[in-house]
Parts: C-alpha cells; sequence; structure tokens
RNA sequence: UGGGGUAUAGCCAAGUGGUAAGGCACCGGUUUCUGGUACCGGCAUUCCCAGGUUCGAGUCCUGGUACCCCAGCCA
C-alpha cells in the first residue's frame, strides 16, 4: 500500500482501479515490449515503472516481452542489456523473458487462417507501388490488381513466400481491409514481409517476419496480457490491433491504452538519434554518464530510487509535454541528500601553508559520515601544515558578501579550525600559486565571540590527500529543444562543453571507493565511482548533479 | 471541407457541476561549521478563445483557434 500513496494517480491507474473495483476483472496483467534494437532510455523508464507499477499496485504481473520481429535491426547485446537495466531499475518480470518470436508460428496459422477467410491476400506490389496505391492522407486508396485473388493461390504463394522462393520485397502478405479507409493504417496493412535475414532468436528458421501490427496485440492475447499499454503514436493502430483480436481466434481480447511518452529538455530521447551519437563516437557509448540511456544514467550516479520517484513525479496523461530537467536533478538530489556519505575533495587545487603549525605536526580529526546519519558512522581527517583548498574559494579582490578566503580574511576550514590569509604568494606570471595562513587555535569546534565568520570552505592535506580524477558532466546540449526546428542539425547543438575532466585531490577516505560508490563531495555535488575506471586502475568519480549553489545565483543576479 | 488526439502557472500535473491539489522552477525570510539541507512565506480572481445552459461551469452544450501524431515491406 506504501506503493499507493507514493505513486501519483494517473488516468490509466484510476481506469484499472475501477475497472477491479466494480469486478470487470480479476486481476491485471501488463507487459513491457522493447524492440532489441538499441538500449533503453529515460523514456522507457517511464513505461517500466507504469507498466511495472501498475502490476505490482494491482498484485498482477508484468511480462518482459521482447518485439523481435525485425531481426535486421536487433541484436543479443541489445537484449542482454535491457534486461540489466530493468533488473537495476529494481523490477522483476517473473519467470523467463518472453520474444515475440515465440509466437512465430502460431502467428503464421493465423495468417493462414486470414487468408482461408478472405482475409488476406498476397501482393506482388513492390514498396514504391505499394506507397502509389495506398493513396495520400486526403484521397483514397486504389486496390492492388493482386487483391482478388484465390484462397488456393494466396496460401500457396503464402507457403513459398516462408519457403523463401521469392527475393526481398518481391512480395508480401497484406490484410483485406478497405484502402479507402480515412485511418491510413487500415488500407490492407503488410502482415509479412520477406526477409533473407538471420534472426538472433529463431536463427535460420524463417524468411518471413510479421509486422508489428500483425505480431503485437496477437503476442499480448497469447499471453493473457489484459491492458496493453503504449505511446500516443500507436492509437491510429488500435483499430487495427482490434480488427487482428476480432478475426482470429485469439484466447482472450486485451485492451490497448496509450499515454503521452516522455521527453525531457536538453536531451534527446530518440533512439536513433542515440544510436547516432553513439556510432559517429560522439559520446563514449549507449552508456556514457550524458546519455539519458538508463545504463548512462546509472553510470552517471543516478540511483534506481531516483529514477522511479522522477517517473512518478511527471505523472502520466495523454497530452505531450517536455518535461523540465530540474525535475530529474531534483530527484537524484533529495534521494542522495539523504542517503550519500559526505567527503572532501578539492577540484583545483590552490596550496596553504598554515604558518603557525609546526612542520611535523599532525591532527586527525574524527568528522561524521553524514550531519544527518548517525548509521554512515565517522570518518578520519588528517590535518598537516600545508593543504590544499578550491580556487574558488579564494579571491585577490573579492565582491562584497564574498564569505570566503582573501587577503586579511577568515574562514573556517570544514570541520576544523579558522584560518586568516596573511599573505599571498604569486609566480613571475602574476598567478597567485599559494596561500599563507595562519589557524586560530581557539576556534575548534566553537565560534569566536568577538566577531562572525560566515565562510567554511572544504580542505584537504596535502599529505594525505589522494589523486583521483574527477569527471564533471554537463547537458550533452545547450539548448532546450535540440530536434525542435527539423532544418537545423540536432548535433549543431551540442554542448561543447559536457565533459570537464579534474585532476582533483580528495580526502583519504575515497581511496577506499568501490565501484559506484556514491558520495556528496561537500560544497560541490554528487559524485559516483565509475564503474569500470577501478578496473583499468584509476581512480575516476563522476558527477551526477552539481549541489545547488546560491553563491552562482546571486552573482548572475549582480 | 482525410483521420486520430491534446489544450489548467515558466515546466509537469490533479480536478468528472459546488467555488483552482501537489511537485519542479522562481522570489523572499529563518536556521546552519556544506552559499547545501531543513523550515516558514509568496507565486492561476482563473483553466486556449467566443457564445450558451445552470443558483453555480475548468468540468455540460455550440462554434472557433492552436499544437501533436499518421501516407515504412520500422516499432
Amino acid at each position: 500500500m506504501s506503493q499507493e500513496s507514493a505513486s501519483a494517480a494517473n488516468f490509466i491507474r484510476n481506469q484499472l482501479r475501477d475497472e477491479l473495483e466494480s469486478g470487470q476483472g480479476a486481476s491485471i496483467v501488463t507487459r513491457f515490449p522493447p524492440e532489441p534494437n538499441g538500449f533503453l532510455h529515460v523514456g522507457h523508464a517511464k513505461s517500466i515503472c507504469l507498466n511495472f507499477g501498475l502490476a505490482e499496485q494491482f498484485g498482477g504481473v508484468c511480462h518482459l516481452r521482447f518485439d523481435d520481429t525485425n531481426p535486421e535491426k536487433e541484436e543479443q547485446v541489445y537484449i542482454d542489456a535491457i534486461k540489466e537495466d530493468i533488473q537495476w531499475l529494481g523490477f522483476e518480470w517473473g519467470g523467463d523473458a518472453r520474444f515475440a518470436s515465440d509466437y512465430f508460428d502460431t502467428l503464421y496459422e493465423w495468417a493462414q487462417h486470414l487468408v482461408r477467410e478472405g482475409k488476406a491476400y498476397v501482393d506482388d506490389l513492390n514498396a514504391e507501388q505499394m506507397r502509389e496505391y495506398r493513396g495520400t492522407l486526403t484521397e483514397p486508396g486504389k486496390p492492388s490488381p493482386h487483391r482478388e485473388r484465390s484462397v488456393e493461390e494466396n496460401l500457396d504463394l503464402l507457403d513459398r513466400m516462408r519457403k523463401g522462393e521469392f527475393a526481398e520485397g518481391e512480395k508480401s502478405l497484406r490484410a483485406k481491409i478497405d484502402m479507402a479507409a480515412p485511418n491510413i493504417n487500415l488500407r490492407d496493412p503488410v502482415l509479412y514481409r520477406i526477409r533473407h535475414a538471420r534472426h538472433h532468436q529463431t536463427g535460420d528458421a524463417w524468411k518471413i517476419y510479421p509486422s508489428y501490427d500483425f505480431t503485437h496485440g496477437q503476442s499480448d492475447a497469447l499471453e493473457g496480457v489484459t491492458h496493453s499499454i503504449c505511446t500516443l503514436e500507436f492509437e491510429d493502430h488500435r483499430p487495427l490491433y482490434e480488427w487482428f483480436l476480432a478475426n482470429l481466434p485469439v484466447p482472450n481480447t486485451p485492451r490497448q491504452i496509450e499515454f503521452a511518452r516522455l521527453n525531457l529538455n536538453y536531451t534527446v530521447t530518440s533512439k536513433r538519434k542515440l544510436k547516432l551519437l553513439v556510432d559517429q563516437n560522439i559520446v563514449d557509448g549507449w552508456d556514457d554518464p550524458r546519455m539519458p540511456t538508463i545504463s548512462g544514467m546509472r553510470r552517471r550516479g543516478y540511483t534506481p530510487a531516483s529514477i522511479r520517484k522522477f517517473c512518478d513525479m511527471i505523472g502520466v496523461a495523454r497530452a505531450a509535454s517536455v518535461v523540465d530537467i530540474h525535475m530529474l536533478y531534483h530527484a537524484i538530489r533529495s534521494d542522495l541528500e539523504d542517503n550519500a556519505p559526505r567527503a572532501m575533495c578539492v577540484m583545483k587545487p590552490l596550496k596553504v601553508v598554515l604558518t603557525n603549525w609546526d612542520a611535523d605536526r599532525e591532527e586527525v580529526f574524527e568528522v561524521p559520515g553524514h550531519p544527518a546519519r548517525d548509521d554512515m558512522g565517522m570518518r578520519k581527517l588528517p590535518m598537516t601544515k600545508t593543504l590544499w583548498i578550491d580556487q574558488d574559494d579564494f579571491m585577490e579582490e573579492p565582491p562584497k558578501k564574498f564569505f570566503r578566503l582573501a587577503p586579511g580574511k577568515e574562514v573556517r576550514l570544514r570541520n576544523t579550525y579558522i584560518i586568516r590569509c596573511d599573505e599571498v604568494i604569486k609566480n613571475d606570471a602574476g598567478d597567485v600559486v599559494e596561500l599563507h595562513c595562519s589557524v586560530d587555535y581557539d576556534t575548534l569546534g566553537k565560534n569566536p565571540e568577538d566577531r562572525k565568520v560566515k565562510g567554511v570552505i572544504h580542505w584537504v592535506s596535502e599529505t594525505h590527500g589522494v589523486p583521483i580524477e574527477v569527471r564533471n558532466y554537463d547537458n550533452l546540449f545547450q539548448v532546450e529543444s535540440p530536434d525542435k526546428d527539423k532544418d537545423i542539425d540536432f548535433l549543431e547543438h551540442l554542448n561543447p562543453d559536457s565533459l570537464e575532466i579534474c585532476q582533483a585531490i580528495g580526502e583519504p577516505a575515497l581511496a577506499e571507493a568501490r565501484a559506484e560508490d556514491r558520495f556528496q563531495f561537500e560544497r560541490v555535488g554528487y559524485f559516483c565511482a565509475d564503474r569500470y575506471a577501478l578496473d583499468e586502475g584509476k581512480r575516476v568519480f563522476n558527477r551526477t548533479v552539481s549541489l545547488k549553489d546560491g553563491w552562482a545565483k546571486a552573482q548572475k543576479k549582480g
């Protein structure tokens, strides 16, 4: 029941609840039907959360079924990746994954059934001719010259198509519905096309493959799916979906319900475009942390809970919409705020020498792993005479209200003492290369009574800090809607600064981080130890999302 | 003057005839050894527009307008 309170109402959830309450069905079966021709992205996550979430909430089941009717575009690697992503998100499909190709035999029998009923025929028109015969949006189509072949001839031709006697594109099996239908999907849609391609599941068993329309609803029916939830672009296919169910001896009649697909600003959610980014090496694979793929988000540091929360926040409706990326940022920040241990890490090091600290003195502070989570224990923070602080935390000529270090000014080193900047050391080029500061030893765990020191900055001991590579990721695109303008290639909107690599220095505890450990680097952001880097002997942290930066915001306002 | 959909704040989204939820973003303030978090407050006299019905309309009716999807042997 916690599921129910955690999930916002939406029209599909309401509909199922009403149906169940009024006794129109005893239980529900949903399905998530990806085509294994690419990796799953955040839009699929919405569908996954919806389908699996509904099944979970109403005590039903959700099948994972690969919609694998186009062998030329599909691959086993995608199947494996899709399964892993769904499991990582925290969902189970119960039993084995299913494949539309499991039903190829039945589908073929049903095609023959349609032929025998005079409701399907083998056509000789090629693709181009078929387009001409189909008519346009405003003009009706006209019947193919082969539309009235006899049942016997159709059966024979279909059998020979299956045996591979014809070349690809030479023939196709079509439903005989209505060439003048205002809904173009009803103008004798193709049921089977010839493809002399090896299929990743069925090998060389078939020379013909069923179309989506001829496969999807029947697969739903064969699996006992009660609610076939899909995106809006399939709405026009619903009459066809229902036509097959009505004209075939199917064991039950699932209902198709459509909802609006997810669009997110500053990114693209189109498998075709994502594949292009991968194929052109614009990103480092499908799971590049900048990709909106589930595996990319995982590598970036998103948690399964944060993605599920996001899907819950955005809701489910039928209006086309574009969700603000801040919703996603909010979802991950709120998870990590509660659950990520804290650490200090200096991105762009600036040397600080404590002038009133003995050269060989070392003091180790025990500080909380998380300010509000005792269960996260304590960590050790060694302090020495020479430290690193972030370059951004020092300004030689600071503006008003700059609460960090500046000549003659004081700041607290997080978890330790207040220091004052007494001297600024520059190199020949005039760059600040070192700060000489003095420690006020009477400020540990308390504030001075005669003055207010508002600033707190993070730091790392020079002798104990561990070098780490930090990859700061930003939006892949620099405009809100990269694919809005049809005349401009979306690649032109690529953000040249989507990745910034820093040779940073982290506190000692970070040396122990294991793959996918997440931290808040205090005052900076949330970071995730890269899944793969450790195997390569490198210590790499990916920035999941920055902390909100009130100072930067104030600066911008002037 | 093809068909199918959708319009509620900058964004997402509840709402199904009884007087506009919630979240994000944004703007103030309080607290704070993270300019973070937390907390408090602000943010639609009005629901695409115009008429109509009704004691009462975001919800019903009529007529418009805008936007999205469809002419793959892709899904």
